[in-house]
RNA sequence: GGAGGCAUAGCUCAGUUGGUUAGAGCGCAUGCUUGACAUGCAUGAGGUCAUUGGUUCAACUCCAAUUGUCUCCACCA
């Protein structure tokens, strides 16, 4: 066998990782066989950013979806995951503008729209291309021949369309009205991508003179002073009995001097304050609302960059802060200003530099949110979308339900510009998906397109069929769509999956996926978000580098639940290069045991009872992994691999195959070399959608059956009956139980492992305990010779001259009386009794509890009756054990 | 204001439809170079499963309330 050779002797990741990837895209593997007619099962990868490099999140994300895809292809799936990456607008220009700042001193507005993108593109091509270097060494199984950008033509294409057809529907409109506006970014933002955060700041009490009523005012309280430029009117609840007389007055703006009425809206609550309200349509969402009901003027005090315009007066041109700074001062010094209390309230901020946004009013491109919202939410409702945990759903049907429409115009350079050309000359609009050069109206050639660009989360809601080719009806689309899974966390469920599943719904009639599979956040050590200003950060490169990706993925997957935050650690990473390190040595110490050149599974009648019993096992393990991986319990999957590999095989079925294995040449012999390297075979292939490399690497060296070439490619296990062996994995069980409580009583009573007894087994399952198991006893519980009998005559052995050791299934005797202490054995004894008969009392209660036995299954009740009988055996040994002793 | 999560061993966390004596990793203790692994082996100590009540033959598990804690959404000038 070509393949078959030696492990070296150190676990060395780093030596064969990367190789092991390369032949992997060489042989092409993650590239699904177009003539593959099985059901398909796909993934698009949550793209992303190209502003910079992968952090811990990602590498869980990634994580979780190439265990499904593995897992999936694996198991015969026509299975393609789509790699790729998002131009993401603001974040990237923020970046890109930075790096320009610092060096080279210039800003985007030196460089020109052009050459600025000419930047943004060299920026995308060097992150894109680390990106993708990381997501390899991680040992993601994307598809690289179908890799994509969120701004790359095909994506641009499905952008254009998507925008014309929306607006056609009447679904995207241009309009006035009051939106996020990042004084930094110098954009418009979306609702999402605003960030509430708890603020210090004060709450000042103004009075504004009642105009022909000398020495009368009314008072207002404002958090922002400086809007009162743009005050169109001061509002009072009609039903307010103490204000309700200042309806209709007119009021006197201090330091403006401007004339506003004072209205009656109810959105104004009494006892709230003075109960009256400050209007400034321009700059609060609220006020926008009352001013559209009252037809209120709207003016606008502020420029884009949160300087004070000319309405200010004389605060024209000072910042927001200064300007409010300068106001407050003035307004004291004419004694308009009654007070002022501190107050601490949630201001909104730009999610992507932190800045405090400011509620304004502005020309911007909308998306009717609610005929798109109806069908998204039934999807969810009805099932069609499932999300995982289930309570994600609940968080979903909340924001849609109470969605507003989403601002998509962005006043940015990176991005998908919006196709709508203006007209020079008679100033006709039209949107269209082709380039207009000459006005369909006058037939003008004065034509400029729109300036503004998209939200990038535009372009990532079509990703799910944007990557599979569409507008174009290609064959991928017909394969792919809809996806199988959506992996991703629970951050941006709002800013992207509920975008995905309207867009879908809309666009291609049909959901882009049936389930999103929800993760939480890796933090820190210290259960801390990890963050750039906390600096504490993990980068997973680093982590690889030291441990490996495979205990990277190891360590982000066992213990995940679904939907749940996890810490990441020093000690998790330790632990799982550990196991790494164990089911090296085992597979090594399992290869240099090998002579056969190829592993068949043995004949029933020709196996061993501790055969049947590790194949027994293994069959339960590969039945409880397959079922939490359907049911995307990953850290569950990953857990019973990691007991059956650890517990169940190296520390038990390993050992207890040497004997066999030292008798070279012998039926026995090859036996156990058969089945060690068919359960170590299907270990491997349980982990691999895991751990990727290091069971390749294993798989490679071992001569087993499997028609593939790599690990990649062969079956996943599948529960057989036809493994499982009920009857000797009892009797093995009773085996296991004896040298275990032999263990522990030579452990208590600091016996060392040298000091070697013979062991007398009274049993009444001598079948269990056959001359072949005597070399366990000798090989794992310090035995120097075994004797088995249903009874032993007491000049054969007495309690004198050993120590006794009480099981379920047999009294076992050992003669080491020079080393017991009869009262200590004694007080041992009586222990024991008391337990077991706490034990019986409670068992026997439960049992004469004529509901429990009318009304619980047979099964339990059974279980119950045999518990009682096995306590009740024990007990009566203890007893026995306890007479002699005397 | 609305919604949701979490509360289990010293620490970090599992516990899949209610049913053995509630588990793991790390830490701790004791003993071991027992044919691969000290990144190891063996053995052990350690938990009233936050509190109270309810449903049930049976509750760590389901329900309600309480307390503590974290998060999301909305946002009152």
């Amino acid at each position: 066998m070509d393949q078959y050779k030696e492990l070296p002797k150190t676990y060395n990741p780093a030596e064969f990782e990367d190789r092991i990837y390369a032949e992997w895209c060489e042989k092409g593997y993650f590239t699904p066989d177009p003539k593959n007619n099985a059901e398909h099962f796909s993934v698009v990868i949550p793209p992303p950013n190209v502003t910079g490099q992968l952090h811990m999140g990602h590498a869980l994300d990634e994580t979780l979806q190439d265990i499904l895809v593995r897992y999936k292809r694996m198991q015969g799936y026509n299975t393609v995951w789509i790699p790729g990456t998002d131009h993401a607008g603001i974040a990237t220009q923020i970046k890109v503008e930075e790096r320009l700042r610092e060096e080279e001193g210039l800003t985007r507005y030196d460089l020109g729209r052009e050459k600025f993108l000419e930047r943004v593109w060299q920026w995308k091509d060097k992150y894109e291309a680390r990106i993708t270097g990381q997501l390899k060494k991680l040992g993601a199984s994307c598809d690289w021949t179908r890799q994509r950008f969120t701004f790359d033509e095909g994506c641009s294409r499905a952008v254009r369309e998507v925008f014309v057809n929306l607006y056609e529907k009447g679904l995207i409109y241009r309009g006035n009205r009051i939106i996020n506006w990042c004084p930094h970014c110098i954009t418009a933002l979306s609702d999402a991508e605003v960030e509430y955060s708890e603020q210090a700041g004060f709450f000042w009490h103004i009075r504004y003179p009642i105009k022909g009523e000398e020495g009368h005012y009314v008072e207002v309280a404002t958090t922002r002073p400086e809007t009162m430029f743009g005050d169109t009117a001061v509002a009072v609840n009609p039903n307010d009995e103490k204000n309700a007389h200042l309806i209709g007055k007119t009021l006197i703006l201090p330091m403006v001097g401007r004339e506003i009425p004072v209205i009656a809206d109810e959105y104004v609550e009494i006892g709230f304050g003075t109960g009256c309200v400050k209007i400034t349509p321009a700059h609060d969402p609220n006020d926008f609302l009352v001013g559209q009901r009252h037809n209120l003027p709207i003016i606008k005090v502020m420029n884009d960059d949160a300087t004070i315009n000319a309405y200010g007066g004389k605060y024209e041109g000072m910042d927001r802060y200064a300007a409010r700074k300068a106001l407050v001062a003035d307004l004291e010094t004419e004694g308009y200003l009654v007070g002022t209390e501190p107050h601490t309230h949630n201001v909104g901020t730009c999610y992507r530099c932190r800045t405090t946004v400011e509620p304004i009013t502005s020309d911007q491109w909308f998306v009717k949110m609610e005929p798109l919202a109806k069908p998204a939410l039934e999807v969810v409702k009805n099932g069609k979308v499932k999300f995982e945990p289930e309570r994600f759903s609940k968080i979903y049907i909340n924001w849609m339900e109470n969605v507003h429409d989403w601002c998509i115009s962005r006043q940015l350079w990176w991005g998908h510009r919006i196709p709508a050309f203006y007209c020079g000359d008679c100033g006709e609009m039209t949107v269209s998906r082709e380039d207009v050069c000459k006005c369909p109206k006058c037939g003008s050639v004065k034509i400029t397109q729109e300036s503004d660009v998209l939200d990038t989360w535009f372009s990532s809601a079509l990703w799910p069929f944007s990557t599979l080719g569409w507008p174009e009806k290609t064959a991928d689309l017909a394969r792919y769509y809809p996806t199988s899974v959506l992996v991703t966390g629970y951050d941006i469920i709002f800013f992207w999956v509920a975008r995905m599943i309207f867009s879908g719904l809309e666009q291609m009639g049909e959901e882009p996926f049936h389930t999103v599979f929800i993760h939480g956040l890796v933090r820190d050590a210290q259960g801390r978000k990890m963050s750039k200003s906390l600096g504490n950060g993990i980068d997973p490169l680093e982590v690889i580098e030291k441990y490996g990706a495979d205990a990277l993925r190891f360590a982000l997957s066992t213990g995940n639940s679904p939907g749940n935050d996890m810490r990441f650690s020093d000690e998790k990473m330790e632990a799982a290069r550990n196991f790494a390190n164990k089911l090296w040595n085992a597979s090594r110490f399992v290869r240099m045991n090998l002579t056969i050149d190829r592993a068949t599974l043995p004949a029933a009648q020709d196996l061993a009872p501790e055969d049947k019993w590790i194949l027994t096992q293994y069959n339960q393990t590969v039945a409880a992994v397959t079922s939490a991986l359907d049911s995307y319990e990953v850290g569950v999957a990953l857990s019973a691999i990691y007991d059956f590999t650890w517990d169940v095989f190296c520390d038990w079925y390993i050992e207890l195959t040497k004997s066999r294995l030292s008798e070279a040449g012998t039926p026995g012999n090859l036996v156990a070399q058969n089945v060690l390297c068919h359960v170590l075979t299907g270990i491997l292939k349980l982990l691999h959608p895991f751990m990727p490399f290091i069971t390749e690497e294993i798989y490679r060296a071992l001569p087993h059956s499997d028609a593939s070439e790599s690990i990649v490619l062969a079956r996943y296990p599948a529960a057989d009956a036809a493994l499982d062996f009920p009857e000797e994995s009892q009797r093995m069980r009773r085996v296991i139980d004896a040298i275990k409580a032999i263990r522990l009583r030579r452990n208590e009573m600091n016996v060392v492992p040298s000091r070697k007894a013979k062991v007398y087994l009274e049993t009444r399952y001598p079948e269990s305990f056959g001359e072949a198991t005597y070399a366990f006893f000798r090989r794992l519980a310090s035995a120097s010779d075994v004797a088995v009998s249903g009874a032993f005559s007491p000049d054969v052995i007495s309690a004198d001259n050993a120590v006794q050791i009480i099981t379920d299934s047999a009294t076992i005797y050992l003669p080491m009386s020079d080393l017991v202490d009869t009262e200590k054995e004694r007080a041992r004894l009586e222990g024991e009794a008391a337990k077991l008969l706490s034990e019986i009392d409670r068992v026997s209660k439960k049992l004469s509890n004529e509901g429990f036995v009318s009304k619980a299954p047979a099964a339990v009740v059974d279980a119950e009756r045999a518990k009682l009988a096995r306590y009740e055996e024990n007990l009566a040994g203890v007893k026995a054990a306890l007479e002699k002793l005397k």
